[in-house]
Parts: structure tokens; sequence; C-alpha cells
RNA sequence: GCCGAAGUGGCUCAGCGGUAGAGCAAUUCACUCGUAAUGAAUAGGUCGUGAGUUCGAUUCUCACCUUCGGCUCCA
């Protein structure tokens, strides 16, 4: 989202797009539009429409989005849905009226003199913060002119399909300091047909949702009691568990040693760290004996008093501490979203202290874990790199080594990534993994920080090979970020097909009649004692309603076995994503499931 | 936290000033069955919570809680 939103407010990018615009449209081909111009001219018929209905109401921004257009508005008492319908309606009139979308150009100073005489605050600031010695764009459809860069279709003619989506809150800049303005939705395509098929997509990804398909599967659930705080159901306890399996095995693969530290520690601890300081907003703090504590938001304080708890030699170094450590956070109420966006989650953590001079190959090391973590499960991620926010600890001088540090790795790696000013932790720069999921969303999961404060303020130390105590770097990073979250975008990725090893319940056993329930039970058992998670459907129920059932769950194989499956040891194999595959020995497929299980994880 | 919307049995939803209804799921019984729903019966709800208006509130009003769509924030 945030880049489509500098797109609009860069004008030079917006520039040379609108040359290819203007070319591009002279033929009538709708194909041949820009998806860029076309939504964001969808979002100036909504305007017009807008200003037709409610003259008073004041406009602010209405850029074009991934997949539509929103615009904001200031109106008193907001717009009900009614009012959207309206809007639709007087939108379709002016796409219908045909008005010629057109580009003028004035002085700066006839411009705000313009702006001014049109009455819009919200368009004369914009105005005053462009470049002083530019000549300021506007474009006109009929009775209405928007301060706009551009580029815009031809023709308002040209938008034929468009549907408003919904209605939200939005602050004016983006600043929760400033007014909440309204801001209107909508999507719109050159086609009717185009646009059936995204709304189609969109009811798709709501068949996709993880709290959906969570509830669905049986993996989790929230409560009124505890909003935020996720419960794991058996199912979702038995995925959990897998990640959790697989991330132990790579770790112990790549050198690590695994800690726990507590999840309930003394604000003395967090006063030390600088928690207490720079994020209490966010933790939960009691009272015990008469003292603060405070429940952990991160598991770095632990970990450094566990480095301290011992001296250390270079010799140990590089140390790679990980910790999957169940963190509280006090996020705000609006903010919660299933189980990607939680106020309780454990975190696949780790701390390396190094030397500096094993910084480069350490960031390198962390880097290709998380990478392979990812292609295993074959998602695609951007990388982001965060610098020095506001709030920043600490001198500036390590902030720009450790900047600098991290930009030299990722330009050695050779992978593109996007640089994000001032979005750091407070305790040190960072470079973020974002997850690009089944609906084109993106969420940060995994994340390198490097880290100067906490050493400092716990006094972290090492004897170096001259005898001398050196302070060691140290290396904050997390993979799948939070299980929670990681195991959302996993359902989502996946709809709840998890390939067989990752399938909480991978073998379903289900018998024709009651006749065949002793070699069904037979059949679970050697599942079972062959480390296959099998379950038993011996209910009275016809095959077909079994079946039904078992493909619902989305479990990965179905074993039929009738009359002739018990006499001949055989099993009817059914698998939940290619139908049927016909009866074979029961010994071939356990075999073949034992392989297909192991060789994936 | 802010803007907007919504909360009715486990799930999906209907009802809407006269103390609730369907389908699925559950339970019981019958059927002993061959690749996506066998039939019948039974049980299950103080209609999110608390106030107010009213002879009477699930229905109207207000507050709070939670959820959903966004903003902001973030793993």
């Amino acid at each position: 989202m945030p880049q489509q939103e500098q797109r609009s407010n860069d004008p030079l990018a917006d520039q040379k797009k609108e040359q290819v615009v203007m070319t591009t449209t002279a033929s009538d081909e709708d194909r041949e539009l820009d998806m860029h111009a076309f939504w964001h001219s969808s979002s100036h018929v909504l305007a017009h429409a807008v200003k037709q209905l409610w003259p008073e109401t004041k406009l602010a921004i209405g850029p074009a989005i991934e997949n539509g257009f929103y615009y904001d508005f200031d109106r008193e008492g907001g717009f009900s849905s009614e009012d959207l319908e309206l809007i639709e309606e007087t939108m379709k009139k002016i796409v219908k009226a045909n008005y010629k979308i057109e580009r003028f150009t004035l002085p700066r100073d006839e411009a705000i003199e313009f702006v001014k005489s049109q009455d819009e605050p919200y368009k004369l600031e914009m105005l005053l913060d462009l470049p002083e010695d530019e000549e300021i764009s506007f474009y006109r459809q009929g009775d209405f002119t928007d301060l706009c860069a551009g580029p815009h279709v031809r023709y308002t003619k040209q938008i034929k399909a468009f549907k408003l989506l919904s209605v939200s809150g939005a602050y004016w800049h983006g600043d929760e300091k400033n007014k909440m303005l309204t801001r209107i939705y909508g999507t719109s395509f050159p086609t009717k047909k185009e646009l059936e098929n995204y709304l189609q997509m969109l009811e798709e990804a709501k068949a996709r949702d993880h709290r959906k398909l969570g509830r669905e599967l049986e993996l989790f659930m929230m409560s009124d009691v505890g909003p935020g705080f996720p419960f794991l159901l058996p199912k979702g306890k038995i995925l959990k568990d897998l990640l959790v399996d697989y991330w132990k095995e790579i770790h112990y693969e790549a050198g690590y040693v695994l800690i726990e530290t507590p999840i309930i520690l003394s604000r003395k601890l967090w006063e030390e760290s600088g928690h207490w300081e720079h994020y209490q907003e966010n933790m939960y703090t009691v009272k015990i004996d008469e003292e603060d504590y405070a429940v952990k938001p991160m598991n770095c304080p632990g970990a450094m008093l566990v480095y301290k708890s011992k001296p250390h030699s270079y010799r140990d170094l590089p140390l790679r501490m990980g910790e999957l450590g169940l963190v509280h956070r006090h996020e705000l109420s609006g903010t919660l979203h299933g189980m990607m966006r939680v106020r309780a989650f454990t975190q696949d953590d780790a701390h390396l202290y190094m030397t500096p001079d094993q910084l480069p190959g350490e960031i390198k090391g962390i880097f290709h874990l998380i990478d392979s973590v990812y292609r295993k499960f074959g998602f695609d991620y951007d990388v982001e790199l965060s610098t020095r926010p506001d709030n920043a600890m600490g001198d500036i001088e390590d902030w720009n080594y450790a900047e600098s540090v991290l930009k030299e790795v990722l330009d050695e790696l050779g992978t593109p990534y996007q640089v994000n000013e001032g979005d750091g932790a407070f305790y040190g720069p960072k470079i973020d993994f974002h997850i690009n999921d089944a609906i084109g969303r993106s969420w940060q999961c995994g994340t390198i920080q490097l880290d100067f404060q906490m050493p400092q303020r716990f006094d972290l130390e090492y004897i170096g090979s001259d005898g001398e105590k050196h302070r060691p770097i140290v290396l904050h990073r997390v993979a799948y970020g939070a299980l929670e979250r990681f195991m959302a975008i996993l359902i989502e990725h996946y709809a709840g097909k998890f390939p067989l090893w990752l399938s909480p319940e991978q073998i379903r056993v289900l018998s024709i009649s009651s006749k065949n329930e002793a070699y069904a039970q037979e059949v679970v058992e050697q599942l079972k004692a062959s480390g296959l998670r099998t379950e038993l459907d011996i209910r009275d129920e016809k095959i077909g309603y079994k079946i039904r059932e078992a493909q619902l769950a989305k479990v990965p194989y179905m074993l039929i076995v009738g009359d002739e499956e018990s006499t001949n040891n055989s099993v009817s194999v059914r698998s939940r994503d290619d139908g049927s595959l016909g009866s074979m020995p029961f010994s071939e497929f356990l075999v073949k499931a034992v392989e297909e299980n192991s060789s994936d994880f």
C-alpha cells in the first residue's frame, strides 16, 4: 500500500507515466490502458459525484491503489451505505455524460488563487507543499476540477465498470494527530467482465481467510475474554509443533543453541533495557509483592542476562542463541486481525553475539537461513532496510555505522531491497522480510536487527585474543517472525490444504460398514506405528458422507476399506487433491506414505 | 486508540415492540451401505453485557465489551 501512495506523491514519476498514457490511449483499445491512470481517473469521477451531491464536502486526496482507488473526503457525518448507492448512481451519470478529461497548467500564484477560490483547504495545503519552481497541473472534467499531477484516461466513458467497496476513516496525511477524514474505496475496470472477475476473486479470497479456515479446520479459536490472545486447538497445536520441529532441526544444523527465559521480569530489568521508557504503552504490568513487574514484550533482555551469566572468550564467538519466546504486547484494539495480528505470540527469536569482524558473515548466514525457510513453503518475499527513527536510543555514529554495514551486506548479496527511512526499531536499524500472501497483501515476518544498545546497557563483554575486554556486537533476528502469524499465512497460502508433512491429520481410514471395523482398526494402528497421523471413521454412515466430511476437513489421504480390502489386505486410496487412486496393497501404501512424509520434511 | 458497520443455539442465517425460528452440526434409533450429504426422532438460545424508554424490549435509546472493514502501529 505505501508504495502506491508514494507513487501518487511523486510528480516526476507521474509525469513520465503521463507521456506513456497520452500515446497509448490514443486508440480506443481499452486493454492498452494504464490501470494506474484508469483507477486515478475513477477516483476523480468519485470525487466529481460527491461534489455534485454535496458541494460543501472538502476534497483531500484520491490516488490509485493496488486493484482500485480511494478518495478521502472531509464531510460532517461521513457517508452512509445509502449515500454510497446515491454516489454510484451519480458516478454512472458522469461516466455516461462522457466528459473529456483535460489537463491544464497554471503558474504557481495563479494556481494558489484558483484553489483558494474553490475553497479547498486540503488541496491548498498540498499545493503549497509542491516544489516552488514548477507549474501546477490540474485536471478538469465537466464542472469538476482537481489539483492533480495525473496521468488520466481521456474520457469518463472509458470507465465502463466500477463499484464502490467500502467506507472507512483515514487520518489526513496518515497522521493520527490530524483530523480523521472519510475514505471511500472502490474498484473499476474497462469492462464489466473484468470487474466481475475481480469481485469473484475477492469472494475466493474470503474462502481462504485463515479466520474462517481456522474455525472450520479446528486449528485455533478466539474468545471475548482474551481479545488478541489466540487459543490453539489440538490440530492447530500439531501444526505449530511441526513448525517448531522443523525450526529446531535447521537451527541446530546452523550451529545455534536454544534457551528459554521467563515471561515475567522485574521493572528494574525493563528500565535497564530501555523498554520501560520506550515501550511502556505496549507492556502489560503486574504487581508482585509490592514490586512492579512486566510481562515481556521482547526476549532481548532475558537473552542478555543469559549471555552475562558467565564470562566469554572470543573463542566462544559467534554465539548463536535461539529462543522460542512467548511475548505479550498490548497492541491497539483496532489493529487485531485473527492470528495475523495478536497480542500474545511466539517469536522464533535468536540473539547472536559476535566480534565486529564476524558481523557481515553472520548477517549473510541469517539471510540464507531465512531464505531457505521461505523457499521451503514456496513464499515470495520482499526485503526492506529500515533506518534510524525519531525516538532512537544511542549515538548517531553507531547508527550510521550499523546502517552502512547492513547496506553493504545487502548490496553484496545482490538482493533487491527498499529503504524505509526512519522505520527502524528504537535500538537499531533492521532488515525486514515481507511475505506476499495469497491475496496480494504483504506481511512482515522475518527481521534482522542490529542492536548496539543492549550490549552497552547490559555491559556485555568478551575477552579478546589480546587479553583485553571487548564489547560484542549483537544481532537480533526472527525467521518465521511470529509462529501465529506464520501459521495464518500458511493457512491462506495453502487454502487449508497443507502438504502431507504439515497436515495435522494426514490419513483418515473410512470403513464401508461395521463388518470392516476390525480391519480398519488394524490399518490405523499400523499407520500410527509408522508415525503417520491417522484417524478412524467407523460411524454408521454411508461412505459418500464420510468421504465428504474427510474432504471438507482437507485430509490428504482417505483409505476406504470394505469387504474386498479386508479379504486381500489392501486399501482403496483416495487423494484429497486427485480423487480416487484405486486399490493397492496396504503394505505398498504404507511405504509410499512414509516416504512422502519424510521427504517433505 | 480513531472512523464506519455488525453481534440471535457449535456453524451459517431469518425474525423485529407482545418473552424466538430454519438449515447444517450434535444425540438416539433404524438402515450394513463402495468414492462429496440415508431416514426419523430428540435435545440445544436469560437474542454480547449493563442501564433507560414502555403495561411489556431480542426488537427503540444510551454506555460498555467483542468482532469485521479501514487508518495508525507491527512479528
